[in-house]
DNA sequence: TATTATACATGATGATCATCATGTTTAAAA
DNA sequence: TTTTAAACATGATGATCATCATGTATAATA
């Protein structure tokens, strides 16, 4: 039962569409090839006529899930106000790549390490651009350090199984994190 | 063959030590019990001896790892200072269980989740103690802000496979949280 | 000392998986 | 249209695991 070439490109799609979800949601290990292929409308056998292991369709999915992304070019307090949300925090599946793989990816193959780490530099270059003013040094400081914060945010949000306590620390971080700083408002 | 009392408590505490360095640095999943017991200089059979499961040594390992650190009255610059480096990044086993773990723990038993959130709140509170003055509403802010930072920054160091750019992280995010905790003091 | 209970070693067991082998259908190429 | 080969379904296979079963040496207890 051969397919056309349009359905294998859909179907290749779909197969990392449903990979992206299932692996933010289980994390790597936890999903099963046939469970991914499942998800895609297939059975299990078709997998490596896509993918050459499951370590490829890793990378792959990842690449995927951290280049594909629009540029964005929102500030940075606006960008957290829609990062740090409950909503955010329970769509693990539908989410942000890092804030549910990170850790995982560590201890993945290089080619899914790079993914992410190219996703690292589009995102701090991404929201170091939504910061006006001269001062590009300053800008890519608060870049990095406030992509440092809404991630680990989310991260602790998740971790935690206190729903009023995860809000805190959404809030509280979004306010770290749009805390003014420099002389004017600071004082001794 | 067996054993007394003192020695039984000793093993105990060998394999809840193995367990919690081998989770850190290779994740619940990758690491098996067999490998846990070995670690501990025992073999596979005892293990149910000691543990109704292995969700069960998973949950008693995290309250261990995050129960027993001391108080720890430092600043939060001065914690800063030693969380956010590449020894830190590099030391998984040994290192931060939260940065190590809180991804996956999100997905684990609610006794692993609770341990994990009971630890959250001791450290905010660690941390907020950290700093001084009048208004403990601010200080509770820097603490959490701070501490989502510093997980982040560490969980991006990790994932990154570029060390330069690690570094960097790191770098930013110590300079980004001392500015922030710099100005509660003051400010309006 | 004699008895008992237990820690733990060795060795199953059954489930789960990644990956492979093979056959069939049918889109493409000739 | 005929031929070819790709896409994928079904059904192994072998490895890895969590967990259980059983035997034995010996600490604890009587």
């Amino acid at each position: 039962m051969r397919v056309s070439r349009e359905q294998v490109a859909e179907n290749r799609g779909r197969i990392l569409k449903e990979a992206g979800r299932l692996f933010r949601e289980r994390g790597f290990e936890a999903v099963t090839v046939a469970e991914v292929m499942k998800a895609a409308g297939l059975t299990h056998g078709g997998f490596y006529g896509y993918f050459q292991s499951k370590d490829e369709l890793i990378a792959d999915t990842l690449a995927e899930l951290v280049v594909a992304p629009a540029p964005e070019p929102a500030s940075i307090e606006r960008y957290a106000d829609r990062y740090l949300t409950l909503d955010h925090v329970a769509d693990c599946a539908g989410g942000c790549p890092v804030a549910a793989l990170a850790t995982e990816t560590g201890r993945q193959t290089p080619q899914a390490r790079a993914a992410m780490t190219e996703g690292l530099r589009r995102q701090i270059e991404r929201l170091g651009q939504g910061i006006a003013g001269e001062d590009r040094d300053a800008a890519r400081q608060a870049a990095i350090g406030s992509w440092a914060a809404m991630v680990g945010a989310v991260v602790l949000a998740r971790m935690c199984d206190d729903q009023a306590l995860s809000s805190e620390v959404l809030e509280q971080t979004r306010a770290f994190i749009g805390r003014r700083v420099g002389t004017v408002h600071g004082a001794t």
